[in-house]
DNA sequence: GCTACTGTACCGTCTGGACGGTTGATCGGC
DNA sequence: GCCGATCAACCGTCCAGACGGTACAGTAGC
């Protein structure tokens, strides 16, 4: 919406990952954000609505990204994993943001996380016949996310393992001219 | 060691999972563990230290799992896999603690968690020919734990794709009676 | 004249940590 | 076998600083 408001989620993003949960206090996003306090508060009247910005933002990013996928009509799954283990996109960004939130009283982050998984895990269940393979995908993916939220980043194994899940999956898409 | 540590950690880790980090001042978790904040004070001199009281217990209980399945001679790979899906044991429960604090400054969560994955990882390789398979029940693992973070409990799929793999790992096993 | 801010001053509350005191067990000397 | 000293294991209080939030006067641009 508002050009600052986004401004604000983008810092309040970029505090969380520098500073963690206790480093984003409102002067410290708001200077971030190149905004005074005051006008920080008026975009957000509290703190707590702040963060429920940013998880309404981590939806919307997940739903873009799959509908982006979907219309672009080819590889669900490799693309999936591939965002899993890089830490660049918006939807990944946002989303390692928001794990980094866990446990904040008064935002229900677990909720949004949830919310977001489960649209993957819909997407991924309509592009593959097999459901147990499905969600393989999904864990999988998972723990990539995992070990990027604790900065560890993939290697060949990783990508191995990632080669091998989309070769299955090719395997197990439904044909893809069926209406 | 000392006992009154040991619940002083206990009592840290209960405030965590209750209150997430903001929660998790001297006063709550002294009054948690039957304590004044000066007797905290004198085993834990500052919060950090109290904090990688509990990062140390961490590693500790994850060498001690693997030593564990290691000497009991058993399957390891669906040991693991249940254990991540089960937030009941010390370790899954040290580890979504240690989940929720990263990001807090001047503790290095992320650094004591990346070790204890290269413990569990590395005896998965161990005990697994397969390097790629190896890595996959590791990732799969981890994207339970993932799951778990957010306080989504594992359902028939999940514990399809776990028996899954604690199939392909029997057959992928080295022979038991090698030395 | 309304929207979207800026800037400053301020308040009440909470927090980490320092500090001085207190208890009870252990120990060396006589 | 008693006595003073020592020491670990706490308790209770105090304080400076930080934080979220409020209030309010001013202002640039449409």
């Amino acid at each position: 919406m508002s050009q600052t408001r986004e401004r604000i989620l983008d810092a309040l993003q970029a505090q969380v990952a520098q500073a963690g949960p206790a480093g984003a206090t409102l002067d410290a996003v708001a200077a971030r954000a190149g905004v005074s306090k005051g006008g920080l508060l008026y975009h957000f009247g509290t703190k707590e609505a702040l963060f429920a910005g940013l998880l309404e933002r981590l939806r919307a990013h997940a739903a873009a990204d799959i509908a982006g996928w979907e219309s672009g009509g080819d590889d669900l799954v490799s693309g999936y994993l591939r965002s899993s283990s890089d830490a660049g996109g918006d939807y990944t960004a946002a989303l390692l943001t928001a794990l980094r939130l866990v446990g904040t009283p008064g935002v229900d982050v677990e909720g949004a996380v949830v919310d977001s998984f489960g649209l993957w895990s819909d997407a991924l269940a309509r592009h593959l016949d097999d459901p147990v393979l499905a969600r393989l995908v999904t864990l999988v993916g998972d723990g990539l996310y995992l070990h990027a939220l604790v900065g560890a980043a993939p290697d060949d194994l990783d990508h191995a393992v990632v080669d091998g899940l989309a070769g299955r999956a090719r395997a197990a898409a439904p044909a893809p001219e069926s209406d």
